[in-house]
DNA sequence: AATAACGGTTCAAATAATGAACCAACCACC
DNA sequence: GGTGGTTGGTTCATTATTTGAACCGTTATT
């Protein structure tokens, strides 16, 4: 494994739950030598990708990451584009709406509204989605490059649920529904009494870059309601692909 | 140079203006050979760090830098706290107020707001500011970590225009001057005709995370409004400050 | 006082990074 | 339709960086 490999394998043992570590719990979570841990740490920190608590000594994720996140968000101001419309969506369905971006083999949640109700579906964000079992994977997955469909469906996948797919056939058929349909759906997949519906928001190119979706519990969701979703997730979907694309409203290489 | 901090440089040299950059121009920036670069991007690549487009074959920036900055955020949420106030005290002071972060060696611009006039002072969010000769540095150097401190005043300082002070000791007064009123005052320092004022936002251990400044040209500029700008910038970072530390509002350690 | 955990450091040995030279493909220009 | 200059990408002997067991000094815990 390459240096800078293990340097980032140590940036992603930080979490929302876990925001801080010390050296040695550090090591021990990557495997890695106390020695080498503390320095790639040092090189982290020499550029501002991780900070060192001076009480407690433990380390956190750095303000260099912000900095460089932002020069992306820049050219791709997914969230800016998309809070709005997630808001809107919102407020329409009264139930949860999550939007997520793609990174390496999952989705990213970046933005969640959730609605008033007690009994709702909660979600958080920076909550990673697995791609085969979830609307939004699917959805994702429907105008996906081949490598990245390939990639996923290539090696076992886990089943969260009894009704979880997991035979590369039946999620490539339910991608194919998707693409037809506009939107996915996904009754069940991840987890038990959640329904959820999701459209792909998409790069000029036509390719998915994100997904934004509406999760309810299965319970108070009827057949219309999806129905209803479905086309009003796919509409905020085209909207935020098109705000995201230019005023120029390029023809999508990859149509519906 | 270790490795990692190789790979942190290469990323450091995408910016608002060039998101999107080729392997060969890459490799000359950064001085590393063509392999070299290649693999530090494949890399980096492979974690999500970058990304590379599919038509143009070139770099950039990748969402995997946009989880971490999240995961860094939910600990921090340095934005979502002060952007309220941001709003508010440009509305009242009806000049651009900006909001900065520390990141290694200088400060970095989080969030704007801009004012109506068609004259008025334009800064960039990501844009970098020197702490030595602008009101939001002299603010924050004045809250900052001896060793911080220190590691700004050894070397030599630019001077950007004939008001910049750049000897250590007329900086120290600066500082100095700033600890004692609540807020910081400069005068062209950084540009010529803008005069700024700024504060410190402090962590639970007083030393200071970033700034909140109001920059105005100095045409227009009494010496009341910027006694009257100084309270107001020092109220705003007072509230950001309590807001980040949480409810139970500990005294900070370094009092002014 | 003893123990065990912590963060941090050292240096010979092992491993990963390096870069000159090399493709193949593309683009402009005559 | 060559020709020269550019691009992204690859190879492999040489070289320099990374590695980790053993170490130190501190700070809780028992």
């Amino acid at each position: 494994m390459s240096t800078v490999g293990k340097a980032i394998l140590l940036l992603e043992l930080f979490n929302v739950d876990e925001p801080e570590l010390g050296l040695s719990d550090l090591a021990r979570r990557s495997g890695f030598d106390k020695a080498t841990t503390r320095r790639l740490l040092v090189a982290l920190a020499g550029r501002g990708f991780v900070e060192q608590d001076a009480g407690t000594r433990h380390y956190r994720l750095g303000a260099g990451l912000s900095r460089l996140a932002r020069i992306r968000e820049a050219r791709f101001p997914f969230l800016q584009t998309a809070v709005p419309l997630v808001r809107d969506l919102a407020a329409s369905t009264a139930e949860t709406v999550h939007l997520s971006e793609f990174g390496v083999d999952r989705l990213v949640t970046v933005n969640v509204e959730h609605p008033a109700w007690a009994n709702r579906v909660n979600i958080d964000i920076g909550q990673l989605l697995p791609l085969h079992s979830t609307a939004s994977g699917i959805a994702y997955l429907a105008f996906a490059r081949d490598e990245t469909v390939k990639a996923c469906l290539t090696g076992s996948l886990d089943a969260f649920t009894a009704h979880t797919l997991i035979e590369p056939a039946a999620i490539s058929r339910s991608m194919g529904e998707a693409r037809e349909r506009g939107y996915s759906i996904c009754d069940q997949g991840y987890e038990e009494g959640v329904i959820s519906v999701a459209a792909a928001i998409r790069g000029a190119d036509g390719f998915a870059l994100g997904t934004i979706a509406v999760a309810a519990p299965k319970a108070r969701t009827t057949a219309a309601a999806i129905a209803e979703r479905g086309l009003a997730v796919m509409e905020a979907a085209r909207e935020i692909s098109m705000r995201l694309n230019g005023e120029n409203l390029q023809t999508l290489r990859r149509q519906a």
